[in-house]
DNA sequence: CTGTTAGCGCGTTCAT
DNA sequence: ATGAACGCGCTAACAG
């Protein structure tokens, strides 16, 4: 099995190595006639360049890494489904790296990458992390990288989001006009600046209608969903004047309906739900659940862009722009008045 | 900004590139404290190794490929998940490419990683694909690979698929123990052995239980899901007598309750449902769908420890042995007597 | 237009 | 136990 590489293309054809390179990158100093007689032998022998190579002596991977919590979710599964589309149209490979939440396994995958083995690196950040000296050095290994869903604060580089204010603002409003005089919300505890973002909307909207915010109805979840649902049992039979829950993470409205069904609060009558949801499904839900959904194809399309869009130009500091995409409400059963 | 390399660190250290080469690779021919002074400036100077140069020289990636359909679809990302966790054990990367079902894509992608971007694929093929001489080429390029789900028979090598036959066997049994006496199968016209294997146990079953298969109950759909919905509404109207239905893919679980609203027609009371799903709410659908879970994750995890195992065997051919995990079939009220 | 030469950073000889 | 030298396959600078 001889290797089909340049050299042995070369000498089949008795010319230089680097001719047959100019050839095959289409190089305006090579004569027609040549590029054929390449063309033709590098497909007969089914020619590949290898990669790796190329990409050692250009210092170029054509390669992004895309580290993000976890896959198994509908947001990010969208969201990688638009970022290997634009990067498969500007000829870019993508790697997957699932940090599943660890501090410690994003630090591990972050400072590998500062190897050079990418171009540029799109991250959802865990939210477990509240050190970002490992994303800092990125800036000296010349690896730009751009936040989407959950930036980074304290990191000056693009960063792609939502309107979560907003949208809990809206999400929490919609109850209230639905006639919800007690309405809780839930949240994964951590600090992730989305959802500080979609409290402070909670907070803000029941403000603005002369809601007293209740420290009592704001419950923090946790990663092990177990738990969630005893906290939730917990609160609904602490609080039974609750009728109206905002769940800012679509785990949380989904335990919330089980919660729900196991004590026999009917939904929409006794208690109205609305969440963040990418959930297809949602309308089937028994009964529909009322959403605040992201476009989450978009939000990955628009950070590899704008993450491509520095790597051509070998910027590996990103201009601090902050790109707002928008979610949209679907009022559904589950908060009908 | 000067780079960190051997070079450099080799010139801090006044000694030879050769000598730091191997104190970081831990090898036996170096003493200890050159050991610990190599390692000692490495760490101060966050010295990672350059990717490229090393698989360029030693003609291995430590990198894998996964080429799928589709990421939005939580089959597949489940088997990603599982898929980059026995990568990142074994210190493997993951490339990700998605074919979007489309056979040029698919021959693309695979002619592409010939190049040796990748020591070895994963590949669940696309619906369109029927001529499979691009994979082919991949024995002789030395680049193993393992199939999951939507496995090639034509090519010769590991898979990883479900025990299709029997869960539609057993789906359909388990509407007929139901009391449906006209069941219908839906399922995607494509050439993929899986759909093939599930309508052969529908079929089975059927005949088993002294049902006549009817080849009017059988709705092969297409991509589109608006005409799916058509079809599926065409099919009920034409066929009022059916009172179970089959899907054999998620999808169309879901159009087919969409469907059965619009026309009125209630679940299970009219017709009891089943489908092929890893919905993960699909208990909490209106009413709950039944299913059949593939243990998606365990699939990807799976296949990846093969293809790795050969990939560290250095043996660009597997054996043609078959993995066969088990679907679970969850019994819900859809489908209640 | 084409050939020669010189690395990219690393791992592996072969010396000593 | 360490260093010098070569080459993986490719691209770019410089000749001619």
């Amino acid at each position: 099995m001889t290797p089909v590489n340049l050299k042995s293309l070369a000498k089949e054809l008795n010319m230089s190595i680097a001719t047959v390179s100019r050839a095959l990158r289409d190089s305006h100093e090579v004569s027609e006639a040549t590029k054929q007689r390449v063309r033709a032998l590098a497909a007969a022998r089914h020619y590949e360049p290898n990669a790796y190579a190329s990409s050692l002596r250009r210092n170029i991977s054509k390669t992004i890494g895309v580290v993000i919590p976890k896959v198994a979710n509908h947001f990010f599964a969208l969201a990688i489904n638009g970022i290997e589309e634009a990067a498969r149209q500007a000829g870019y490979h993508v790697l997957i790296y699932l940090t599943h939440d660890d501090y410690e396994r994003e630090v591990s995958i972050v400072q590998h990458l500062k190897g050079g083995r990418v171009d540029g690196l799109l991250m959802s950040v865990a939210s477990s992390t509240q050190d970002f000296a490992h994303l800092r050095g990125l800036k000296e290994a010349n690896i730009p990288i751009v936040f989407f869903d959950r930036v980074c604060a304290e990191i000056n580089t693009a960063k792609v989001t939502t309107n979560d204010y907003e949208s809990g603002y809206q999400a929490t409003e919609h109850l209230i006009r639905a006639g919800c005089r007690h309405i809780a919300h839930l949240l994964i505890s951590n600090n992730l600046s989305i959802g500080q973002f979609r409290q402070q909307g909670y907070l803000d909207a029941l403000m603005a209608h002369g809601h007293a915010p209740d420290p009592g109805l704001i419950l923090h979840g946790v990663m092990d969903n177990e738990q969630n649902v005893a906290l939730i049992r917990e609160l609904l039979l602490r609080r039974p004047d609750i009728d109206g829950i905002f769940a800012s993470v679509e785990r949380l409205a989904i335990s919330t309906y089980h919660v729900c069904k196991e004590l026999g609060r009917r939904i929409p009558e006794d208690i109205k739900v609305i969440g963040f949801s990418n959930l297809e499904a949602a309308a089937l839900l028994d009964p529909p659940l009322s959403t605040i959904t992201q476009p989450a194809y978009d939000i990955g399309r628009e950070a590899a862009k704008i993450l491509l869009r520095a790597v051509e130009k070998k910027k590996a500091v990103l201009p601090g722009q902050s790109v707002v995409l928008e979610s949209a409400l679907f009022a559904r059963r589950s908060t009908a008045g």
